[in-house]
DNA sequence: GCGACAG
DNA sequence: ATCTTGTCGC
């Protein structure tokens, strides 16, 4: 279990969450280097970014692991809006794996909107975090979506939430909610002695991060997307 | 008041 | 992200 400290500032994802996923793929690195991935699908941008660095080139660059970054919202960069326009670019991605590049005014191309599922009206934004091509970025992630979200992010958040379900109080079986009561307010346990302690002013505790890993297959199988 | 706002 | 409400498909 982790404990975040840093607040969610957009565009500050990584200044957040690095810190643990760094921290994740070391200790992979040294009890269980059979089972370090070869490529990791970060939950946040890569190079779609105000300053063409988000999360997943950040974690890419300590790691020197290929990086992926799978969005779920447009980040508004470079001119890029999720405007009628683009919206009319998603009603025309049809089929799992249509997607179409994002062009930033700067004449960048900084990612593409995929369509990672027969049955996802909306698109992830997927952008080169570090070490692969756009292009194999985006088959790549088109190969692990069961469903919308890839299979390892999908699975990360699944457990991590499954986990914190288990720490602090269940929601537990449908209570019919008053329009007001709601709230245990996340209270994360933490044994080990808080050694900096008292005078601090009000800490985030939102839910955790969430960086997936797709294990690297034992041999040579599946590299559709090389 | 309004739009933005990765997670 | 979280929360609500509503719709659709299994």
């Amino acid at each position: 279990m982790v404990s975040l400290t840093a607040p969610y500032v957009s565009g500050f994802l990584a200044f957040r969450e690095v810190p643990f996923l760094l921290e994740l793929v070391q200790q992979l690195r040294e009890k269980e280097p059979g089972l370090m991935p070869q490529v990791l699908l970060v939950d946040g941008n890569g190079v779609l970014h105000h300053r063409g660095f988000g999360v997943a080139c950040h974690l890419g660059v300590l790691t020197d692991l290929p990086c992926v970054g799978v969005a779920k919202k447009l980040l508004q960069v470079d001119g890029l809006e999720n405007n009628a326009l683009h919206k009319e670019k998603i009603r025309l991605l049809q089929t799992r794996g249509d997607s179409f590049p994002l062009l930033g005014d700067s004449g960048t191309v900084l990612g593409m909107a995929l369509r990672s599922h027969d049955r996802s009206t909306r698109p992830l934004y997927i952008s080169v975090g570090h070490r692969m091509s756009l292009e194999a970025a985006v088959r790549l992630t088109c190969c692990c979506c069961r469903f919308r979200i890839p299979e390892p992010v999908r699975q990360a958040d699944i457990s991590s939430r499954e986990h914190i379900r288990k720490s602090l109080g269940l929601p537990g079986p449908r209570t019919l909610r008053s329009p007001k009561a709601q709230r245990p307010v996340a209270c994360p346990k933490r044994d080990s002695g808080e050694s900096s302690g008292e005078g601090q002013p009000p800490q985030d505790h939102s839910p955790g991060p969430r960086t997936a890993s797709r294990p690297g297959s034992q041999e040579q199988a599946g590299k559709d997307w090389q």
